[in-house]
DNA sequence: GGCATCATTGAAACTTGTTCCAGAATATCG
DNA sequence: CGATATTCTGGAACAAGTTTCAATGATGCC
């Protein structure tokens, strides 16, 4: 009774299962970047997929967990770009901010999939939450390698992290939504980004 | 055929189509906060509320719909509140960080309840664009007033604001599924709050 | 090879959001 | 008041996520 086998790169699955778990997150994929969210039909997956319904359930518990182990699969290979061209600004927040806007502009030439993914990721409840936090924890990293410091960084530096990563999703979806502007975009990014330089300038409390 | 009789206050409605709006919402709020977003089921919202399903619908043309109006009026008791009792803190930025936590404060004595209305207006897509830019406006509003500049804002200031109301939102759901711990969320919400005092400090652009 | 265990399949069933509709109730207007 | 339009009701029907299960297939162990 191993936990189900779909997640993050698989541990200890034969080679058929393996390739089983690869059909599945392509399925998902191609069927997010037609329609979106709501293309993505469990049914669908599993035929496209070539598996059985029940098996495609026995890899990925619900559609809320393949759709975020796809985001987890598409922010592998965007960290793997991101790693052969790094952004080249000197300072550390225009770093951050760049490397992000890179991103986004990324996901906006897939706008059906960026939403499918992201939806889910902001939908997932507790019983994903071993998915969700592979996926916050592979952003985090994404923003440390823009941010550049080597060494482990400190709390607040973390804090200022964890904020920009979770505004860096909020836009996302309200980009999707059509409801925020690429330039608000942009000028979010920007101002939230700030955080890296002046992260330790003031502290609010009292 | 006008649009949907649910939105934000209602503009024209009978009494008694006010008070099926006001039942619906009641039944939604209790049901939402006994068991959260899945215990808000709309066979029961309706039979709770003792209207027609098909009537619930008419009202509020989808769970989401249902849970993002639910939202926006606990939102304005919230605003009364915190108009009744304003944040005293001399540093706007404080005044800020003081007035989310203390609505997250109140979110957590409802945690069922927050979990339905934040999951909702995550998950909301184009189609209730109206009633989630009514929640967002309200949201900014909240805090504006925190901040306590009584004329208009600056872009700069608006764009730190959307950021902060963003970090709110992830924080709160971060919380809700077990992700964030309070002492990250305090954290964070100062952190962000920063971004009222150093909104003018420097700009990454080059 | 034969047996025990586990994975996969195919298909049906169940749940809950959503849609549809015919008829009853209510409101509106002349 | 009567005619007409709108709203509400009860309930069936549909859609898609999820569960379940008996039969079949694969894997590994002796």
């Amino acid at each position: 009774m191993t936990a189900h086998p779909g997640f993050p790169s698989a541990s200890s699955l034969t080679e058929h299962q393996e390739a089983r778990r690869r059909r599945i997150l392509a399925a998902s994929t191609a069927l997010a970047r037609r329609g979106g969210f709501g293309a993505v039909q469990m049914r669908e997956v599993a035929e496209s997929a070539d598996v059985a319904l029940g098996t495609l359930y026995r890899y990925f518990p619900s559609k809320v967990h393949l759709l975020v182990a796809t985001m987890y699969d598409q922010l592998e290979r965007l960290h793997e770009t991101l790693h052969r061209h790094p952004p080249k600004e000197p300072e550390p927040a225009a770093r951050v901010a760049v490397t992000l806007m890179r991103a986004f502009r990324a996901l906006q030439r897939e706008p059906n999939l960026a939403e499918a993914m992201l939806r889910a990721f902001t939908f997932a409840d507790r019983s994903a939450g071993a998915e969700v936090d592979a996926v916050s924890r592979l952003t985090t990293e994404i923003i440390l390698d823009a941010v550049g410091a080597r060494d482990a960084p400190m709390p607040k530096r973390l804090s200022a992290v964890r904020v920009i990563a979770h505004t860096w999703h909020s836009e996302l979806i309200g980009w999707l939504s059509g409801r925020i502007s690429i330039e608000q975009v942009q000028e979010d990014i920007e101002t939230v980004c700030n955080l890296i330089t002046t992260e330790t300038i003031s502290d609010v409390r009292r």
